[in-house]
DNA sequence: GCCTCACATACGCTTAGGCAAATATATTAT
DNA sequence: ATAATATATTTGCCTAAGCGTATGTGAGGC
């Protein structure tokens, strides 16, 4: 077993991904890590909205969270079982295809350039 | 566009795909057709339930019914969006590796042997 | 026509889960 | 210790959707 709970039946997945604001934070976290601010400044939803939904995929056992200081960091966590990285697999391909979900994707990249490069007065924080 | 629906948003199928009483009759129907009365028989459930998820799938689009006679037969219908398809052949797959699935897949198989021989007096219609 | 079979839908009830707003907790800074 | 920041959780409210039971509908059979 990975990082991950208990894995929950597969229904119980499929209830995680049955929620447009928890498939906007899977897009974001593909391939890496990311921080809680990121994803409330990346949405322009309320941070305890943003919370609340990443506790349910934290619980489903789908995305693993790490502490950093003040700040939180989020990532997928692959399933062990094989059929069912496969299905996130597809999913996550899926969402690439859509148009808000690579918006999300440029706004993030941004974001990052922005706090490496500390251009902005408001990349009050280095966490990377 | 194929047999379905317009299509729902992908948090809309994953809606569809969340609750094992559908997960079953989805792994019934995979690469056939299926009558109403053996999900009643199979799953051991009642007819209305059965037909309540049916509608649903029905009205998500993954599904497509055709009438003959007195008796609804229930296929899955392809997604003409390739990488929704993709989606649920990963899920159609992973399914085949539970327990449960391949018992109704058995039984199915068997009550379909049962009816095309004639053999029970409760073969009491042949539609297929 | 009426009756029955196969299936669908409506009703009433209960629970899960969405939201916003408020509050709690953890970490760092002073 | 106090305060500020970043995130998490609780509370109260509302809707979606699960269930069983009862009833409606469409197709044959008589």
């Amino acid at each position: 077993m990975g990082c991950c709970s208990p894995s929950i039946g597969l229904a119980g997945l499929f209830a995680a991904l049955a929620d447009t604001t928890r498939l906007r934070l899977l897009n974001l976290m593909a391939g890496r890590e990311v921080c809680v601010c990121h994803f409330v400044e990346i949405l322009g939803q309320s941070q305890p909205k943003i919370s609340r939904h990443l506790a349910y995929l934290r619980n489903a056992g789908i995305v693993a969270a790490r502490r950093e200081g003040k700040w939180m960091h989020y990532s997928i966590c692959t399933p062990a079982d094989a059929s069912r990285a496969s299905i996130l697999t597809s999913v996550l391909h899926s969402l690439s295809s859509d148009e808000q979900m690579r918006a999300d994707r440029a706004k993030l990249e941004r974001a990052c350039t922005v706090q490496l490069l500390g251009i902005s007065e408001d990349a009050h924080h280095i966490h990377a």
